[in-house]
DNA sequence: TCTGGGGTCCTAGGACCC
DNA sequence: TCTGGGGTCCTAGGACCC
């Protein structure tokens, strides 16, 4: 889906269309938080999800700022996903905007499907979407990135190295900012100069997982399936602070307001945990996070505090802290 | 100066067991 | 005095994705 959040805004608020929208933290560009999304016109000024809401609004003062509904962003994404799975359950969803279908076994044309979905989702929702087909996930996936929005783009596979191995390396998938840096001074700048790398040398440098999917990946290979469901293996919440602070009060209040959030969600989807995780972001922004497994699975809040409550204990302060967050993992179903 | 929140997966090291 | 090799579980941190 294209600038899915700020596009949705843009369906509660028609008025604003052709505005730039930015969509980020509690709509207020003075405080903290971070750009979510970002509307095309936003993004001529150089705007992009993930800066800060305060650097967004320097270069982009005449822009609506607005906060988050993530209740809105929900229900959108079910009627998008609903309309994809229509045509075939083998349907992945990768966050609220994004999904991987496996359409082998549909006997239909991936294009006509593609076409169809693209006509089906402006007309049914209001909103445009850029669709990338290819034999892998991977490949579907870098292609749907290459001609957003409103895309359309196929990676055949006589196509793909010619395809991939001008791109630069940020533009493989799971290639992020410090990988980028790293390649760079093995004097890896492409695809193409990865995929001329032997395996060993990537495998030496990058450990024996992250080295072997470079290498694949710079070659267009990718043999993961699509699978509709995963079981989750955490649940967490966490929370900034609009002003560093250092009054243990109030960190721990924040901690207890976490945990029982968490815990409500780990009894409505009826798991258990063994493990409590504590985590802690300094002022300088170093980030130390503490753990405990107990032997019995447990949902019971006066345990899990307990719990909590013995890590915190033990946890230093002897700096502001900017950012608290809870975490329990060790899950089973009920 | 600034740097959200919710997730996943991987690695390295230590404890422990046979 | 010198002390292996394999496996599992746990913790802490880091990178990446949306």
């Amino acid at each position: 889906m294209d600038a899915f959040f700020a596009s949705v805004e843009l369906k509660k608020r028609p008025e604003l269309k052709g505005k730039p929208i930015i969509v980020g933290g509690d709509g207020d560009p003075a405080k903290r938080g971070v750009v979510s999304a970002a509307s095309y016109e936003a993004r001529k000024f150089g705007v992009r999800s993930g800066m800060p809401l305060r650097t967004a609004y320097k270069k982009c003062p005449q822009a609506i700022f607005l906060p988050v509904d993530f209740e809105a962003y929900e229900n959108e994404s079910e009627k998008f996903m609903s309309i994809l799975r229509e045509y075939t359950p083998l349907i992945e969803s990768f966050g609220l905007d994004e999904a991987f279908m496996d359409v082998t076994e549909t006997g239909k044309n991936a294009l006509d499907i593609a076409r169809e979905l693209k006509k089906r989702i402006r007309e049914e929702l209001g909103l445009t979407t850029s669709v990338g087909i290819a034999p892998n996930k991977l490949l579907a996936k870098m292609a749907s990135d290459m001609n957003k929005p409103n895309g359309f783009t196929v990676i055949r596979e006589k196509d793909i190295e010619k395809i991939l191995s001008l791109l630069p390396v940020r533009k493989l998938w799971g290639v992020g900012e410090k990988t980028e840096k790293r390649l760079h001074e093995l004097d890896i700048k492409t695809i193409g100069d990865l995929a001329k790398a032997p395996v060993q040398h990537l495998v030496r440098n990058f450990g024996e997982a992250f080295g072997r999917m470079l290498y694949e990946h710079s070659h267009g290979i990718d043999e993961s399936p699509v699978v509709p469901f995963y079981e989750p293996s955490s649940f967490s919440r966490e929370v900034t602070f609009q002003e560093d602070t250092r009054d243990l009060y109030l960190i721990k209040e924040t901690l207890f307001e976490l945990a029982k959030d968490v815990t409500d969600r780990l009894k409505d989807n009826e798991y258990k945990a063994r493990t409590v995780t504590l985590k802690i972001r300094y002022r300088d922004f170093h980030t130390i996070t503490r753990a405990k497994t107990v032997e019995e699975l447990t949902n019971s809040f006066s345990d899990i505090w307990a719990t909590a409550m013995e890590i915190f204990n033990k946890i230093d302060f002897p700096k502001e802290v900017r950012l608290v967050g809870f975490k329990v993992s060790g899950l089973e179903k009920n």
